[in-house]
DNA sequence: CTTATTTCTTAATCTAGATTAATGTTTAAA
DNA sequence: TTTAAACATTAATCTAGATTAAGAAATAAG
């Protein structure tokens, strides 16, 4: 979607399997372009548990946009799950510079798929069974289960680890 | 957000309390503006049982994003909870007028708060408690209690009626 | 390789919230 | 107004998924 806009950007960093980018509680929410690797964003409860809001894989970006958008510090962890090569995105760059028709329409175009992506993740976390969940994500993510332990499969889906092994075991018994 | 863009805009339509503007199934989402009255978005899963998406009062644009991103049969129903104005408003017109970039900032804007708004959905979904999730909501939208039967704030939240009550009798039994 | 660490599985127990059901209360309709 | 329909409460019971615990398998590190 963005890759038009960023693939070509000077300022790539490298970051290395879990380097965290970002972390909950600082004052500027910054937002990643993600060249190469995997990312995750998540937040930390009051008991220490990880729940996590997304994976950014190639072409996608990441960021807090809770904190970006009412200008709270940030809630969300950004981690490198692989090594990744990443592009810092300057967010005011998207609204402030003189951008045409075109890049307007790719940019609404990108976030209203993302918005899509969210009304279907809340919807499903308030009407579907963990089951239902997790096959939607093997059909929507089929890549990820690959580069991905189960464990934070099962923190995206909203369940522990234990939850998404009995459910695995319930698939491949057939019943 | 959408104040200075649609309160003006002829085609306003009224719809009495109970009109479903949108259902689900149909081939093209539309989205609606409300100058005055109240909307809720919901699906309806195969049990028959309603899971309210979003609540939409005065200034507020409600639409099956996800359909419209993907162009997809919508999944969401539009129903007037109270009688309403509304403004049909065409979505192609977001990306393909001319719009200077005043206006785009002020787009942009809005749909990055719609955005912060999910994220804060999605992640209290995953790690809230349902009576968490009450007391977030009272504190975030307190008008709508007043506008809204309780079973449908149940609904938002993903719990039951029953389940609400009973935490809003713990609440005012104070502990 | 060998050992340590992290991840995954299995099973027993527990709990938040669902379901069912009955009663009370408010709203709307006749 | 009376009567019906929709909404809310309370309580008993049930269940999906959490928690706890221990062992097995896979990865990583020395």
């Amino acid at each position: 979607m963005f890759d038009e806009i960023f693939k070509n950007t000077g300022n790539t960093k490298s970051f290395s399997k879990g380097a965290i980018l970002q972390s909950a509680g600082q004052k500027l929410a910054k937002a990643f372009y993600v060249k190469k690797g995997l990312l995750k964003s998540y937040i930390v409860d009051e008991k220490g548990k990880e729940h996590i809001f997304m994976f950014a894989s190639e072409g996608w970006i990441v960021s807090d946009i809770e904190s970006q958008a009412f200008n709270n510090e940030t809630v969300l962890f950004i981690e490198a799950i692989e090594n990744s090569e990443v592009v810092l995105v300057d967010v005011s760059d998207f609204s402030q510079s003189e951008k045409n028709q075109k890049e307007f329409k790719l940019i609404l175009e990108a976030l209203t798929k993302r918005m899509g992506v969210m009304q279907r993740r809340i919807l499903s976390l308030m009407s579907a069974s963990a089951r239902e969940r997790y096959e939607y994500f093997l059909q929507t993510y089929p890549e990820l289960p690959n580069r991905v332990p189960q464990k934070m499969i099962a923190s995206y889906l909203g369940i522990t680890p234990e939850a998404l092994s009995t459910i695995r075991n319930k698939i491949t018994k057939r019943h």
